[in-house]
DNA sequence: ACGTATTTCTGCAGTCCATGCAAAAATGCA
DNA sequence: TGCATTTTTGCATGGACTGCAGAAATACGT
């Protein structure tokens, strides 16, 4: 249970593969039917588990919609600290959120999971709640390097603008060409932040 | 049903008392036992309402928290049409949020709201999401003074950036004396935001 | 004051979410 | 093989939320 991506014995391994396969059933359903109409009974039976398993693995079903998985989290907030100490930290959360972009987009349902959120943008706030992780990652890194507490105004400020910042890039992105790569969203969102939000 | 504040009949005058006493209602129980252990049934029978009735006002328990009422997004929205053209637009969303936190704090529940959240801070991301209303017509406001699209990334940049500025000078605010404004923790922020949130 | 139209409240039935618990099954390990 | 640990499962439970239709309250014209 070290969030580390190493397939080690069988059990863990079953565990992986369980996760996935609700996350694929669910994603697919939803493409099929819409969120609401899908209970978690369909998804644990296309699944061909147990629906009691579903909240062994998801505290809600929309939570199979929510791209960064504790390995990503964890990875991000040692990104956070192995950033060059002299980078100013919008920069420095610029590029590790650039990287956990990079990261979910690796995860076999990257696609699909878009697109669910791109059909039906209702949901992203959900989503934002459930990435409070990240944020909380992103808050301890930054709160480290700079050497104030994890509950400071700036702190908590430039987590919260950042994961924001990046909400609104996906935001954009998807509502252009799917096959653009986010990026080109993120770096501009990132760099209106850096001057102070005034207009370009 | 204009959202306007004036009393015109008993029938609207009896619906604002019915929202207000479900308010009153889960806000008192809500500090006495914690959020989670209140049912809708035990907030309706202290409001001395049926439970159906609740779901005729919110559409979920956690709503009685949500400070920004029909009005205050209204007046907003019109707020922000009303700043002086030449005021950049950052400007405009803080003088606009200063004034929605103002008629925010007006209301008779806001010290009790705001203390359940102080001591439930868990629930302030849903505060967040069904501060949609608000982030909504901030977007909408900023979108048509610069003459550019609802769904630009610049305006949607602008809005949900000063949305989480508040939120974030907000929580600042419960961590700290109750009896103090929390003004300054909001000129702070848009401060940080407007110089680009370099360290000070 | 009365009758009618509109709006709100209420009770009921029903679906689904979500959790605790304990037994059963699967896996790891000596 | 036998025992310990972990995961899955079934069962029971409570509570959120919705739709619907009738009752009650309010508005309004006569």
């Amino acid at each position: 249970m070290t969030g580390a991506e190493e397939a080690c014995g069988l059990r863990e391994r079953k565990k992986r593969a369980t996760r996935q396969a609700l996350q694929r059933a669910a994603i697919s359903l939803f493409l099929e039917r819409g969120v609401e109409a899908v209970t978690v009974e369909d998804i644990c039976s296309r699944a061909e588990v147990s629906p009691r398993t579903f909240f062994n693995y998801f505290t809600a079903k929309e939570e199979v919609l929510v791209p960064w998985n504790s390995d990503i989290v964890a990875r991000t907030a040692q990104h956070v600290r192995d950033q060059p100490a002299e980078h100013p930290p919008l920069r420095v959360a610029h590029t590790v959120l650039a990287t956990a972009i990079d990261s979910a987009m690796a995860a076999p349902t990257w696609r699909d999971q878009a697109q669910v959120l791109r059909e039906h943008p209702e949901l992203m706030p959900r989503v934002v709640v459930a990435s409070r992780a990240l944020e909380a990652a992103l808050a301890d890194g930054l709160a480290q390097r700079l050497g104030r507490d994890r509950e400071d105004l700036y702190v908590g400020l430039l987590a919260s603008t950042a994961i924001t910042a990046m909400r609104t890039a996906i935001q954009s992105w998807h509502r252009a060409d799917p096959d653009l790569a986010p990026h080109g969203f993120l770096d501009r969102a990132f760099d209106l932040l850096s001057r102070g939000l005034t207009a370009d």
